[in-house]
DNA sequence: CGGTGCTTGTGAAATTGTTCACGAGTTCCC
DNA sequence: GGGAACTCGTGAACAATTTCACAAGCACCG
């Protein structure tokens, strides 16, 4: 089974293994199992032996997989080798906490740059990130080689803001914003909201409620 | 069809047509269609009735949905009025940027204390948030009611603040943090992790690079 | 009052994702 | 060298989700 295709369900999982196989060999583990990575990977040993069939066949029937050979190869589907330089758009608490947030760099998507339409703040640094204004997109995709767009600004300004990190050139939009952005379809957006993923588990909540509770 | 049982997937889309039946009462629409609903969304309208439809017959066939009644079911589904106190773990630049967080408060989800372990900090509010050591866990989640625990502690703190916020009786947990959290079955457990977001899009970009790209 | 146009609600088909079950290859021990 | 124990890889069964397609119901018009 060659690389061609890989299910968008298993593409969500590859972190996550990545991440496992990372604190295995940090651990000093040579080999591991599919039945260790489900554990630390939180899902069922089939899933994860399927999952890495689809990037080949990696493992040793009666052994297990190796530590090294297997974080290469996720690795390699993964694309983790390559760096895409990420621009923060909005510098409120969310904006700013992800502009200082370290973990990005280290794994290959440094905050090049942010944008905000604070006058006070454009020409100032947060962290080290240089802060421009929405104008000056353009020109840093081009310059600096801005991938991704993060969005962090109110809702009112989601759309606007993706309209031109768009026009800009950028083909992957991570949007922290409550709603749902239009884009043309070869640009990619993943949304992350914060209150549908409370509201998800208050309804969680609310049905294991022994019942007759108002509404 | 009864409110028997609402599929997962159906569950996860509910906020965001409630966001956009919220929208459109704002801007004075008294119906709507699933063909609005659907552009707002993002999603295919037949989607979007068929996920209305397992909340019950609330349309007009020939007509649409009107904004305000189907407001009000979607809203009981989700069980929005409940309020569902927060308490937020870790108050790194994340942490701190959830507990300044206004917008989940409005929603139904206030942040009513955070957990360091930082003395330095301890004792102290942020943003009027009281911040305590993770001892006075047991105490917050009877005394406050909190029933959903957010963790926004470094990688290496998360399994034990989770454990601690099962053992003060917490039964949903958002975490922030890289790792995946063992917990047991009754409580519920929501991954965030912004890295794993990244390398998502990530993947997709290299996917579509020309090819011939170094690894 | 019948026809036309519109939109919902929903079986059924198609697609996607998960889990099972077992053949096949590996190691180790006797 | 043979057998036991182990673990991968994968076809096939199963389950969930999405999409299609169309009957049914409503509003309006002439």
């Amino acid at each position: 089974m060659a690389t061609g295709h890989i299910p968008e369900a298993t593409v969500a999982r590859l972190p996550v293994y990545l991440r496992s196989l990372t604190e295995l060999a940090a651990a000093g583990e040579a080999t591991t199992s599919s039945d260790v990575l489900a554990e630390r990977a939180g899902v069922n040993p089939a899933k994860v032996r399927k999952d890495l069939s689809y990037l080949g066949t990696h493992g040793t029937r009666g052994v297990g997989y190796d530590v090294p050979h297997l974080t290469f190869e996720v690795s390699r589907a993964l694309g983790v080798a390559n760096t895409w330089p990420v621009v923060v758009c909005g510098l409120g608490n969310l904006g700013r906490a992800l502009a200082k947030h370290t973990g990005f760099t280290e794994r290959g998507f440094p905050v090049v740059a942010a944008i905000d339409i604070d006058p006070a703040i454009v020409g100032t640094t947060v962290d080290g990130v240089p802060v421009h204004g929405p104008e000056a997109l353009p020109e840093l995709v081009t310059a600096l080689g801005v991938a991704i767009g993060v969005i962090a600004t109110p809702a009112s300004a989601a759309q606007p803001t993706a309209d031109l990190l768009v026009a800009a050139g950028v083909r992957s939009i991570l949007d922290f914003g409550p709603t749902v952005v239009n884009v043309p379809d070869h640009v990619e957006v993943r949304m992350v909201d914060l209150s549908t993923e409370l509201q998800i588990l208050g309804f969680h909540l609310q049905r294991d409620l022994p019942a007759g509770e108002p509404v």
